[in-house]
DNA sequence: TTTTTTGTTGCACGCGTGTGCAAACGTTGC
DNA sequence: GCAACGTTTGCACACGCGTGCAACAAAAAA
């Protein structure tokens, strides 16, 4: 009955106590590659388990001055393929040993209260997986030390400070161009994302750049303030609402699912023609939504589980930070061009 | 040139020796209702601005036991609804002092790991936002002092030990069914999610009971293993493939919007049938996509943001405790039903 | 002016762990 | 049996800040 007495959290003085070793052996038998004996270990563990002890991860972090803490900066909840990448990101660094901060930045229009904010838990590294991050802002927190290391994931970034992981958007956009060129579009509208980060996706200029070497003409485009299908809707509805079946585009390119979802569903719905026959569409990340039969969007799957390993490699300080931008998908294609 | 010379991370002493004070002086300038004259604090303040100083959270957790830190537990990345609920709580805690921890508890079938690892990191409250949280496990976690508060959010608990944040589920499902039985359906089936959790939802139990007491007879229901759209497309496919058209359900009542968007896309593009005219469909969330031209879902909008604003309460420790199961929101009619 | 009250500040101690070093231990080879 | 070595263990110190209390100053009351 009185086992329970308002039993204050048991630290490591405890289980040294109770397995007859030093504190310091305890701490020893939780970390890999410590110099104890396997006995020792044994004896500590079996002393932890019987008092329900575990390391104190907070201190452990000030003492070692590394948390194994990582923040994950979003500011892009509309857009669903957000849902995949937290759930491979968390899974993955899980698994290695890294917490996830999730940090919403949807208010600022700047990421660096988010970083001040993650700095002072001491994150091992940030990583942004949103849209409205300004390089000058980032480069900044990092010079003030804000934060060790900061990533910028699924995107690539000019800034030299920060490191970038994401797929190689040439070739990638390459083989969406390709696609949309074999199968004989003329008329491409290219639907993109906010156009004034910095760090914004360059998949714009790379289509653009593409069909202009290979058709001659330059496609038009526009873009809208947020990866918002529902802003895709009426930023397409509105574009061609009144335009005549002949000098409407033929393919609507789109920065991403998110946008092609809504793309789609405009074509459909407020305009009443079919994909692709009247307009074929395509998009990019291969939502899940995306192979409903539904939408069926040909797309680009990025490899997100290889590219969070990436992302262990370079906290765990094994990378060579090179080929971090080269990684390659998979174009994805379905019905919808 | 030498300015930045491998600067330590300034700390709170630096601070105040600059300013003047001693370093718990420096301390109360950051801490709100603090005893401490507006001199000293804007003297502080203004020192800490020029050097950049920002309290270390890990530091003062160790020392507070209060860490200010919220575990979030979800293992369920498919439904899209986790997106909105994500967005709002990250939003409203930090607007309220709170940082949120990421925890992915895909892997585990049991939420005890979970629960261990954030304990680890002294989190103020775990809030659990999924579905495989097994109640007893849930309890031990409690007892073990492994956590202090253990919040189920948007999900009713039996568990005593556990916060329960949510709708009231009866009223709710009966705004549904009054809906349906106005509406002049007469064959429901009924689509459910995981049906194995102690702390599952109760809106099937609730809407069959509220069915017969009105109709007299006992709807159907089928369930699949996760919210998941792609599974709920499958099992409305199996089941309805072979049905005829008199015997078919004229409304399919869904657990939430996850399962009614796959429902309604086997409907269509499975059975070649039309919603709402053949099949009816309703959800259950107001998932943004519910919206979409293409969906147009029937559905019940749950007051996330007021709930978050309960945990907040919750966590401040002015909560009542009692209305917390008591939101009520709002049934939003479209199309599909 | 003296006393009381109120407001403000400084300080010893603690939070639970990691690091680097030195001492103790055990082993191998001659 | 001794030296030399590798392995294992203990320890002082540090990490950066909060709490509670005592000391102090300033303002209000006597």
């Amino acid at each position: 009955m009185p086992s329970n007495v308002e039993q204050d959290s048991i630290t490591a003085d405890d289980v040294a106590e109770l397995a007859g070793v030093s504190r310091w052996t305890v701490s020893r038998a939780f970390k890999k590659d410590a110099s104890i004996s396997a006995k020792s270990r044994k004896k500590v563990l079996e002393a932890a388990t019987e008092l329900g002890y575990a390391p104190d991860l907070l201190a452990a972090s000030l003492a070692s001055d590394k948390s194994n803490l990582v923040a994950l900066l979003v500011d892009d909840f509309a857009n669903p393929h957000k849902l995949v990448m937290m759930e491979r990101l968390t899974r993955i660094l899980r698994k290695n040993g890294w917490d996830t901060l999730l940090v919403n930045t949807l208010d600022e229009n700047d990421a660096s209260a988010a970083l001040m904010n993650a700095s002072q838990r001491r994150v091992d590294a940030a990583v942004l997986i949103g849209v409205n991050f300004n390089d000058q802002e980032l480069a900044a927190a990092l010079g003030a030390r804000r934060v060790k290391k900061l990533i910028v994931f699924a995107r690539s970034s000019e800034n030299p400070d920060t490191i970038s992981i994401c797929c190689d958007d040439r070739s990638a956009m390459a083989e969406i161009t390709g696609h949309v060129i074999r199968k004989g579009y003329r008329r491409p509208l290219f639907l993109a994302g906010p156009q004034t980060q910095s760090a914004h996706l360059m998949r714009k200029e790379t289509f653009v750049r593409l069909w202009h070497e290979a058709n001659g003409d330059r496609p038009d485009f526009i873009s809208v303030g947020s990866y918002d299908p529902a802003l895709a809707y009426q930023a397409v509805a509105d574009r061609l609402r009144n335009s005549t079946a002949d000098a409407r585009p033929d393919v609507v390119v789109c920065e991403n699912d998110a946008l092609a979802m809504g793309a789609v569903d405009a074509i459909r719905y407020e305009l009443g023609l079919k994909v692709p026959q009247d307009i074929a569409v395509t998009g990019f990340d291969d939502v899940p939504q995306a192979a409903s039969p539904h939408y069926l969007l040909t797309t680009y799957r990025q490899p997100i589980s290889a590219m969070a390993e990436g992302l262990v490699q370079v906290l765990k300080g094994e990378s060579d930070t090179t080929d971090l931008c080269r990684f390659s998908g998979q174009l994805i294609i379905r019905d919808s061009a």
